[in-house]
RNA sequence: AGGGCUAUCGCCAAGCGGUAAGGCACAGGACUUUGACUCCUGCAUUCGCUGGUUCGAAUCCAGCUAGCCCUG
């Protein structure tokens, strides 16, 4: 049987991935990227390693805990905190599956002589009739992580398993529990795993060697000045909450102006756009698009989107249009886009400009 | 110095004699493998102060205080 490598995070989805390939007769083997260290030594939900271990001792398969701290910081960390310095707004986790997670799990699956890697995400795998490899949305959309994938390469999803693509949240935990997995119960993860406290705007503020912006103004749409802000970072496109503007009608940021130092806000009616330009596009299920091609799709621009009817088009070099039928609500630099097809399939990606 | 107007939650603001609307802001919670959004809950025993009238006053009266406007 072939053997697999699964990235065990110390949750439930990953255990039961193992587990569920270990039944089918995978020789499974668990390994487990400790992609950070807090400054008291405790690890991120990402990244428990006692858990993963007890795991995979009770699953019976080998078990290698793995150091990636370092690429971690490379590529997850550091740009974070760039992207937040220049009045982006960056989504880490999406990063780290490309160049952190399946990188280094792919390079122990070369290292282990393995013949693949398989991770507990819920999102199905599949080969398109041109022969490229792209993630298919969850049957259970509840669940759809396909969002968080669409930036992996071709050679990555060619050798991944995804065993939980069909499978509930309230499945995995029944199946975790009814074969004594001791994570049944744990909590989904949440947070940026690095800054568990959910004040990321302190962990850069203690974390970065270089210059973080300070207060500055508010401004409203005619840059008119209507309040002080507490430094850039602190805000994202889209926000409401945390501004302290008593305008008379809810508030949010339209924009952030790393230059001036500003952060404009408007009402809420002034956030939506049709047209979204991106950048560092991805291409899944298809190689990609040729000059003037215009294709039909339907797209999101966050995590917690549904997809809307749209049109995408490549308008320059790294530079991909996608023009909606209806204005989508508070499009965010550094966030991603993805577009799927009609069967569900991420077309590809791209980082908001 | 005279005349007028206004004083209700952090901001805006209803109320006009019958026992303090609402919005914004804020706080807490839910949701969530990013940041946001959203949703739910909470948020003035008290109406500038002191007296008075009344069964009953934020609402009427008087004085005081503060701010704004006009005239000198």
């Amino acid at each position: 049987m072939p053997k697999v490598i699964v990235g065990l995070s110390g949750g439930v989805d990953s255990a039961v991935a193992a587990f569920l390939l270990k039944k089918e007769g995978y020789d499974v083997i668990g390994v487990s990227l400790r992609t950070w260290l807090s400054d008291s030594g405790e690890e991120g939900r990402c990244c428990e390693t006692e858990d993963a271990r007890r795991i995979a001792m009770s699953l019976g398969i080998p078990f290698y805990p793995l150091n990636c701290v370092d690429e971690f910081k490379d590529k997850v960390i550091n740009p974070f905190i760039d992207c937040y310095l220049c009045g982006r707004t960056p989504n880490p986790c999406i990063e780290c599956n490309r160049y952190v997670k399946w990188e280094r799990l792919m390079y122990y699956m070369k290292v282990l002589k393995a013949d693949l890697v398989a991770t507990g995400h819920y999102s199905q795998i599949v080969k398109k009739e041109n022969g490229r490899y792209t993630v298919k949305k969850a049957l259970h959309a509840a669940k759809d992580q396909t969002y968080m994938l669409y930036r992996l390469s071709q050679e990555q999803l060619e050798l991944t398993l995804m065993p939980l693509w069909k499978y509930s949240k309230d499945e995995v935990r029944k199946v975790a529990q009814e074969n004594g997995i001791h994570v049944a119960e744990k909590p989904d993860s949440q947070e940026i795993c690095f800054v568990p406290d959910g004040d990321y705007a302190a962990y850069i503020e203690r974390t970065t060697t270089s210059p973080v912006p300070g207060p500055g103004n508010f401004v409203d749409e005619e840059g008119k000045i209507i309040g002080k802000h507490n430094g850039i970072i602190h805000y994202t496109v889209g926000q409401r909450r945390g501004l302290g503007l008593p305008l008379g009608y809810p508030a949010y940021v339209k924009k952030i102006d790393a230059e001036r130092n500003e952060v404009v806000i408007s009402e809420e009616a002034a956030l939506f756009s049709r047209e979204v330009i991106c950048e560092r596009v991805n291409f899944l299920s298809i190689p990609g698009l040729a000059p003037g091609e215009r294709i039909r799709c339907r797209s999101k621009i966050r995590y917690h989107h549904k997809e809307q009817d749209s049109f995408i088009e490549i308008i320059g070099e790294d530079r991909l249009k996608i023009t909606f039928d209806e204005p989508v609500k508070a499009a965010t630099s550094g966030q991603s886009a993805v577009f799927y097809d009609e069967e569900d399939c991420v077309i590809g990606g791209g980082t908001i400009l």
